[in-house]
DNA sequence: CTTTTATTTCGGATATTCCCGAAATATCGA
DNA sequence: TCGATATTTCGGGAATATCCGAAATAAAAG
């Protein structure tokens, strides 16, 4: 198994909310440069001490990390959690149904192309 | 979006639960011939009424199928849904990082020819 | 040093999840 | 029909998640 599976329930737990889940995508969507917490509250709509449990609850798992810049705390997604997600998700998958994955392919690929 | 983020939420809520996702991955390994609730709960190790609870939520996520054959319940595994989660995944995480998913289009490839 | 801005922590109220035992339903075989 | 097997539904209790307002902490500005 690519991930131990409290791990792989940890990172889906994570991401099984819509807050949080829009939270993540922004920050991926930011880039390494990523996002102070107020920004993100204001985007999400949440308030920010809200806002902040959700943080911490992503950075549990691994899923964001942060530094402070001044006064702000700026977030930024950690690819390699999401990766190690996918990962699992797509082996787990794939060991038994190539029919779920081999799609991903050619999907991933033109991300690369596209991105 | 590739798909609605309730839709999204709903489905990684169903898989983010140890048994649930221990469940899935045997349904996925055991191919269209599926399984019967009974020997799922006891592989899994949980009460037949609990994993009925489990079968529901995947099954209400459009996770899992079950058909009837004779006094048991067959379940199977929905590559669709699957296929669909992943690709909101790696969609929403390629449109800003290909470092989270090029690595997936190997992983993909290698699945197709091992499967 | 005091104030302002940015974020987090704390306490608690509400809602949801999770699991179990008991009872109900469905199907088969005698 | 009666009993056995397989699964689901029901009801409730314990644990957990979620959210909010208020207070606390961190850092900059005046």
């Amino acid at each position: 198994m690519t991930l131990p599976l409290p791990r792989a329930v940890d990172l889906l737990s994570a991401l099984a909310h819509g807050h949080r889940l829009a939270v993540f995508r922004l920050l991926v969507k930011a880039g390494p440069e990523g996002l102070p917490a107020g920004k993100i509250a204001h985007e999400v709509g949440v308030l920010p001490n809200t806002l902040s449990t959700h943080l911490a609850i992503l950075g549990h798992a691994g899923l964001v990390q942060s530094r402070r810049d001044g006064r702000s705390v700026i977030y930024t997604a950690n690819y390699a959690a999401m990766r190690a997600m996918l990962g699992f998700l797509v082996e787990d998958c794939c060991g038994g149904a190539p029919e779920i994955c081999a799609p991903l392919a050619g999907l991933a690929l033109a991300c690369g192309d596209a991105g």
